[in-house]
DNA sequence: GTCGATCTTCACCAGATCTTCACCTGCCCT
DNA sequence: AGGGCAGGTGAAGATCTGGTGAAGATCGAC
C-alpha cells in the first residue's frame, strides 16, 4: 500500500500523488534520483513509480541500484521519449512496467493495481478475500461474513496489508514502517490503537472470535479460518 | 519456460512464436477463445499472449475464467484497440500487462522477460527445515514432527540460529554473544533456563528423543537424526 | 471560524517472558 | 573415590509487551 513517486516535474508528481492517496495509497514524493533510491532502499515501498529522466541520477541507476541491493519491489516506468530502446533496456534492467507520457491517470492506476496483485499472487481479482474477509478494491468496501465494516483508511490499510499475507505475523513496527510514510511515523501506540478500534468494529458485526490475533512477542496476524 | 499464444490472425501469431521459440522459450499457440481456455487451464504455463478480439469466446472472458479457476499464471493482453477503457477493464480482470497492436517484438519479449522475473522472485519458500524440525519464518510458526510448539520470541531466535547451523555446537557463551544484544547479555544462566524451557516443550509434544544434546565441555547442538 | 471524524499520544494495568539466584546432578580427571 | 566444574532445575523478582480508556492533535467540511 506505500507507493513513491520519483519525479522531478512538480506538474507531473502532485496530480499524481493526490489521485494515488485517493485511493488509499501512502503516497511518498523524491525529486531527484539520489534522493529516490535512497527513500526507496530505506521506505519498504510496493511499487515506485519511476521517471527516467532525472537530476542526479538517472531512473536506470535507480532501478539498477536498487535492484542489486536485493529489493523486489515493484517498479514501473515513466518516459516521455517512447523508443523502443528506452523500454527495452528499462524492463530489461528490473523495471516491471513501461509507460510513455502523456498517459492516462485511469490506466496508470489499473497498472499500479495489476503490479499489486502481481506482487501477492493469490488475489487476482478486484475483491480480496481471506476467510470470511472481503476487501474490494474498487469501491474500498470491507465485508466480513456480509455485514459492511465501516473502516478508516488507516484501518482499511491496515487490513489490506494482513488480506494480502494470509498466515504472516507483522511485528508493530513493522507495520509503522510499511505502512507510513516515513516522516509520519508514529509511536506503538498507534498501532495497539488501530487495532483496538479494528477489533471493536469487528466485533460490533457480531463476530466474537479474535478475528485479529495477536501472538505474544511476535506481532499481530490476520486469522483466515474462523 | 512455457508460453501460450492466443491469438486468431496467423500474421501475428506466427512471427511472434518463432521469435519467442528463438529465445528458447516452449511457445504453443491456440487459434479461439476456447481452445485458449482449454490449454491454459490445462498446461501449467507460465506466461499466456492473450488477445482481446477472438472467435467464440473474448480474451476478457477467458482471462475472467482463467482467474476464477485458480490459475495464476502471468497474463498479457495484447489488442488492436488502443482505448483507455479496455485497458483498465483488461487490468482490472486479472491481467498481469497489456500492450496495443502493433507492439514491438523486442519490448514485448521484454515485458515476457519481466514478467518471468516477478514470478519467479515471489516463489521463495518461506521454511527451514532442519530434520523433523520446521520453522516457518512468515508465520513464525514452529513445528517438529508435525506438531505445533508454542515458542517464545528467545527460544524462537535459538531454534533459527540452531537450524541454520545443522550439526554444528555452540558453546553457551557463544549463542549470548550472538543472539542477545551487547548491552543486554546476560549470564550463563539464561542461555541454561531457556534451553531447560525448550527442551520441556519439545518433550510435552510426545519426543522421548532429546532434540538439543549437549556435548560435555563443548555446548548445545540441534540433531538432524532421530 | 466551528464542528466532527480521524489519528496520535499518554498513563496505567495485567500478564507473559526474561533473567537471576541458590542449589542439585552428573561428568571428567587425578 | 573424591574434588572440581559444566550443566540442570525450580522459584522469585525484574522487565517487557500488549490492552484500555481518555485526552490532545490534526485535518477537512461546512
Amino acid at each position: 500500500m506505500k507507493i513513491l513517486i520519483v519525479e522531478d516535474d512538480k506538474r507531473i508528481a502532485v496530480p499524481l500523488k493526490e489521485e494515488l492517496q485517493h485511493q488509499n495509497y501512502v503516497v511518498d514524493v523524491a525529486h531527484d534520483g539520489l534522493q529516490g533510491l535512497e527513500m526507496a532502499k530505506a521506505g519498504q515501498y510496493d511499487v515506485v513509480l519511476l521517471d527516467l529522466m532525472l537530476p542526479k541520477l538517472s531512473g536506470f541507476s535507480v532501478c539498477k541500484q536498487l535492484r542489486e541491493s536485493g529489493n523486489s519491489c515493484a517498479i514501473l516506468m515513466l518516459t516521455a521519449r517512447s523508443g523502443k530502446v528506452d523500454k527495452v533496456v528499462g524492463l530489461d534492467c528490473g523495471a516491471d512496467d513501461f509507460v510513455t507520457k502523456p498517459f492516462d491517470l485511469d490506466e496508470l492506476s489499473a497498472r499500479v493495481r495489476a503490479l499489486f496483485r502481481r506482487s501477492v499472487a493469490h488475489s487476482r481479482s478486484s475483491v480480496i478475500s481471506c476467510g470470511p474477509l472481503q476487501i474490494n478494491t474498487v469501491s474500498c468496501l470491507v465485508t466480513y461474513l456480509g455485514n459492511v465494516i465501516d473502516v478508516t483508511p488507516t484501518e482499511y490499510r491496515l487490513l489490506m496489508h494482513f488480506a494480502h499475507n494470509p498466515t504472516a505475523i507483522f511485528r508493530g513496527e513493522e507495520l509503522l514502517h510499511k505502512l507510513w510514510s516515513p516522516e509520519s511515523v508514529g509511536g506503538r501506540e498507534t498501532i495497539k490503537t488501530h487495532i483496538k478500534t479494528l477489533r471493536k468494529k469487528i466485533a460490533a458485526v457480531g463476530v466474537s472470535e479474535q478475528v485479529i490475533e495477536t501472538v505474544y512477542g511476535f506481532g499481530y496476524r490476520l486469522r483466515s479460518d474462523v
